[in-house]
DNA sequence: GTTGAGCGTT
């Protein structure tokens, strides 16, 4: 959402994206707005949101006009505090323009800055070591929204990953637990879908009447019509994964991009 | 009400 009042992306024939990292939660695109306008010509900020809340992720993407100011912006702008955290800007490595940086010369966004002392962020040298970790399974994945509103659904998933990139990037699983956990997590989702547990009476035999008393037919049978085709494709099954190698059925180019 | 490495929307 740009703040500009538009929906979606606006003009990006020439824009150049900045990330901005390390922004309060509490800061939104007004405050970053005339910071970074002042530098150069803004396009659009846009700050991605948490689905379930809808509150900011700590990021945002500014876009410029032009190349010259949004390094302009990058030099100047890193490293300001606002709202009393220090942030980080840097060129987007990935999103829509991401062809232009490559395309341009902006295609090092590597700090040659030799006017700025980098030394007040060690973190940036660990965050450089697993970009290309990140990158290697990103693009493997092809972009996969199902893993990915799950890692950041999961805040467990979040502290986790934090925490083993912090201490041992060994996250080794034996595979065999893996596909036991699979077989009962499937059982599992098949079971609650039809006992429907967070709504389950706590009387079901005496509590309903005889009448209203749920065939077991109509229930399975609307399971069924939900479990054969997923109501929306953004409220996905948690772990519902889309065909697999045990579900021989024949995939359609629907579901692929 | 919390959290702090990261990469984006109709």
């Amino acid at each position: 959402m740009s703040h500009f009042g538009r929906s979606g992306p606006p003009d990006i024939t020439d824009t150049y994206s900045l990330l901005i990292l390390n922004i309060t939660f509490r800061t939104t695109a007004d405050d970053l707005f005339p910071l970074f306008d002042k530098y150069g010509k803004v396009v659009d900020i846009f700050i991605p949101k948490d689905r379930r809340t809808g509150d900011s992720r700590g990021f945002a993407f500014v876009r410029y006009k032009y190349a010259d100011e949004a390094q302009k912006a990058v030099d100047r702008l890193d490293g300001r505090v606002v709202d009393g955290r220090e942030i980080t800007v840097q060129f987007a490595k990935y999103g829509p323009n991401a062809e232009r940086i490559h395309k341009g010369k902006i295609s090092e966004p590597v700090p040659r800055s030799k006017y700025r002392s980098r030394s007040r962020s060690p973190r940036r040298k660990h965050r450089d070591d697993y970009y290309r970790d990140r990158d290697y399974r990103r693009r493997s994945r092809s972009r996969s929204y199902d893993r990915y509103e799950r890692d950041r659904y999961r805040s467990k998933d979040r502290a986790y990953r934090r925490r083993s990139r912090s201490r041992s990037a060994s996250p080794d699983y034996p595979k065999g637990r893996g596909r036991e956990r699979y077989d009962d997590d499937r059982r599992s989702n098949s079971r609650s879908m039809s006992a429907s547990p967070a709504r389950r009476s706590p009387s079901p035999r005496k509590s309903l009447s005889p009448r209203k008393a749920s065939p077991p037919r109509g229930e399975s049978a609307d399971r069924r019509s939900r479990d054969r085709r997923s109501p929306s494709p953004q409220s996905v099954s948690p772990r519902g994964r889309p065909a697999d190698s045990r579900s021989p059925s024949p995939r359609n180019s629907d579901v692929d991009e």
